[in-house]
DNA sequence: CTGAAAGCGCTTACAG
DNA sequence: CTGAAAGCGCTTACAG
């Protein structure tokens, strides 16, 4: 029974010594365990688990020798085995989709961050589609024994939402709600943002308004049109123009330009609202660049989210800020209520204020 | 031994009845589990992981009645029991900064997109500074057991490249190289695109030529001005001006405008090569918005990445290309070669090329 | 093809 | 405070 020969896999120059040698095989030296500290500091596993867990009853002198035995060892704990046996990965999943839309990135930024902080990790899962696979992606994910899966910008099939609820998964929709038993929700007040965009926009004396829509059955887009559409009618005034930009900078800017193009001048709307900025974008594009025409003197526009390009030099977005900070925080501290084992997981919907922020893409008032 | 009454902890209503009523607990429904399988369809648990095995032997009325029973039941393999056994996570730690330049959640996306299609997931990490903590963070990463990690312009540590290598993960730097023994690279052809940038720049007559570093110890930064000085050189034209952007819009806008300011009208430089789009950016509101410039005509400028704000009619930048995507294939083309067991999991360099693209920002050759 | 058994690296009642 | 032992949910030689 001799080892073959293999001269191209490297055998490691730190194998540990206090390893049987029965395998005998090469390849990366096994990493040590828990049952190596306890043998080099001649205590039992139990002691050195305990060592590392906060809280956990230990001697002070046994806790000297472990942390000793564990450093001259070089130990990383394995968090796969104690997932297993504490059945708590400390993972959250995080599923995303249009990260060309930068309110994402910062989205996820943040998220982490705090996740971090609370000593969690995130398993990102980037899901453009909703689609019939968006299911069977979400459940690979459950597969990894994740704590909580937070949802940015997607739907979820309520069958889905109904399994999480029965394996006791907190599920947390952000920046969507929808009417789903038993998942909490995290979002701006957007009726109230479609709101102040009406009445700024009426101020300043627009009155050939356009509305741009991101997905019609996206609630976050559903919603900003709900508030600006009822300002609008309470002063009376009638929509100019209505069309669907699905979230895409470049489908807005072909749909505003072709919206103009079809019609007379006359009859071009002296104001937009974009459900968000990531397509406002777009519509600026094609008013400015494709069109030719002034901004904010010819028609203004005004976008949702506030991302960071809005304050961009090339375009001065006026928008519907967003508080996505205060979103991610509002997000990770119910998780964290409801990770508490002596706090009933029921399930909150949290609507964080937005505010109106005034550039160079509107008049004034 | 009574059970304590809470009512407000609900009780599933779908408890599996299959269950022993030992416990007793009240809580989620514990997920079913292999065994549970196998008992329900009357078989060996050994039976039942193999049918989940792709390309183990299993006989068809075997594994026909594990099937039934799996989907009766609504099993779901556990994903961190399997890791705990083969020692394959299947996860692949992505360690990433600078999410507002836009060329990261790019290759966030195309990265997970790949890699879901190959069967892995991806564990986020957000690591904003390299500073002294990015290496225990590192560790946090690798203690979930992920096959691999991958770096987005992060410097990494020799000695946790040393950890690494020593346990046998591989790890490959994106878009930054380093002199670190037994890391993986994928870069684009920065030096290359340096010199794109000069011979073009020099082709439309500037002389007056500045350029804006990123960070000065990164490696992409440093290749990329390697290149456009030794052109610059070659041609026998001196760079009038340098400064360093951080990688940051904002401190490049500011720096750009403070050496405008600091100068004499006429040893203003002429054309601006910047290490990257998102500084290209700062440094365009610096030169429009408040120097009032006009670009191309008093001052061209040229980025490097071609991030999707590059094409936007408010910039429309001329750039270096980075294929972001084909970087990503290569990446994930160069894990799968290295998880494969039979072969030899050697440390790979690859460099991508660029392309120059011209838009609006110069005047043309 | 199939099953009994050991093992992956932890944690956690349970006794002492 | 401490340790022996069982268990978390899988996989995988090893026999048959």
């Amino acid at each position: 029974m001799t080892e073959p020969l293999n001269n191209s896999v490297p055998v490691p120059d730190d194998v540990s010594l206090n390893r049987s040698a029965a395998g005998g095989s090469s390849g990366p030296a096994a990493a040590t365990t828990l049952a190596d500290v306890a043998r080099e500091a001649g205590v039992s596993t139990s002691a050195v688990s305990r060592t590392f867990t906060p809280g956990a009853s230990v001697g002070k002198k046994t806790r000297a020798r472990v942390l000793e035995a564990a450093n001259r060892l070089g130990y990383r704990p394995n968090a796969i085995a104690r997932t297993l046996s504490t059945r708590k990965s400390r993972m959250v999943g995080l599923v995303v989709s249009y990260l060309d839309n930068q309110f994402y990135p910062t989205v996820i930024e943040q998220l982490s961050h705090l996740l971090q902080q609370h000593g969690y990790h995130v398993l990102l899962f980037i899901g453009r589609d909703n689609g019939p696979d968006m299911d069977s992606v979400l459940l690979e994910i459950l597969q990894y024994q994740v704590d909580a899966i937070v949802l940015a910008s997607t739907m979820l099939s309520s069958g889905l939402a109904a399994h999480c609820r029965a394996a006791g998964i907190p599920v947390v929709l952000f920046n969507r709600t929808a009417p789903v038993a038993g998942v909490s929700t995290v979002a701006s007040a957007n009726e109230e943002g479609g709101r102040l965009a009406a009445d700024y926009l009426l101020r300043t004396g627009a009155r050939r308004i356009a509305f741009m829509a991101g997905l019609d059955d996206a609630s976050t887009s559903q919603e900003r049109e709900r508030g600006f559409m009822a300002a609008l009618q309470r002063a009376g005034v009638a929509l100019t123009a209505r069309c669907v930009g699905q979230y895409s900078l470049d489908e807005a800017r072909v749909v505003t330009r072709e919206l103009y193009e079809a019609a007379r001048p006359d009859t071009w709307p002296d104001a937009w609202f974009v459900a968000n900025d990531h397509m406002a974008f777009g519509v600026l594009d094609a008013l400015r660049t494709d069109l030719k025409l002034r901004v904010p003197d010819d028609v203004q526009v005004i976008g949702f989210d506030n991302v960071p390009q809005a304050a961009w030099g090339g375009y001065q977005l006026t928008t519907v800020e967003q508080d996505s900070w205060r979103m991610a925080q509002a997000t990770v501290a119910l998780l964290m209520r409801q990770f508490d084992p002596n706090h009933p997981a029921h399930p909150e919907q949290v609507v964080i204020p937005v505010t109106l922020i005034e550039r160079a893409t509107t008049l004034g008032v």
